[in-house]
DNA sequence: TTTTCATAATACCTTTTGGTATCATTTAAA
DNA sequence: TTTAAATGATACCAAAAGGTATTATGAAAA
């Protein structure tokens, strides 16, 4: 099946135990061990989000000895606010009101990166 | 289940259709028959990813006769580029590296609305 | 009033998801 | 060289997701 760019970003974006891992690893790098210490899950558990969050490129792992370090991997994240971005002149628009920002909308643009 | 404000959204962005659905929302408001058009599934696919994107408060619905419009609502959208921007120094910053983006991000931050 | 059109609702099916428990593997330490 | 620690892998389970087909409703049109 075809997968955009910025799909397994988002797929992994959807829990919120992965979401909170992303805060965690964003305040320093961790191994599996201690992602496990601040939550109340199984570690087989933990491992899974790991891999998904592997999968949508928002981590890396980089083994050390017998550790294996989570690093976060902003970049994913990016591609995620540059999707949202297109949607941006909704709420940061002057017009302020939604009608008159889809009128806009429909003159300025006919294909975009989103459609 | 504690539901953060955004966990409605991030649920509904995971999947491709629905952000397909935005997108054309983008464009201009439809009725479900319209946004049918546009998609190769069936009408009660199309309906239930219409409720999901409700759900997430990411579209309003009003009915006009015997029909229904679908809107686009851009505030949630906004909720998740907001819980996003968190980490958007980390590939904005002048740093330029990972490493002292974290080392920095340690230094400043010690609570947040993302914990 | 009787059709017809746009939509809602429900039952059902298969795959994915988020979790557990258990066993295997690899590396550091005693 | 054993033993312990950190992790990986697998089988299993219940619930949620994404889809279909079918039936029901409610408003517009003939």
């Amino acid at each position: 099946m075809m997968h955009s760019a910025e799909q397994g970003a988002f797929r992994a974006l959807a829990d919120p135990t992965r979401r909170q891992i992303l805060v965690h690893l964003a305040q320093s790098e961790m191994t599996i061990g201690e992602v496990c210490d601040r939550f109340d899950i199984t570690r087989g558990a933990v491992k899974k989000h790991l891999i998904i969050l592997e999968e949508g490129n928002l981590i890396s792992v980089h083994p050390k000895g017998r550790e294996r370090i989570n690093r976060l991997e902003p970049m994913a994240l990016k591609t995620v606010a540059d999707w949202l971005e297109y949607f941006s002149h909704f709420w940061d628009s002057k017009l302020g009101d939604l009608k008159s920002a889809i009128e806009s909308n429909q003159k300025s643009t006919k294909e975009n990166d989103n459609g």
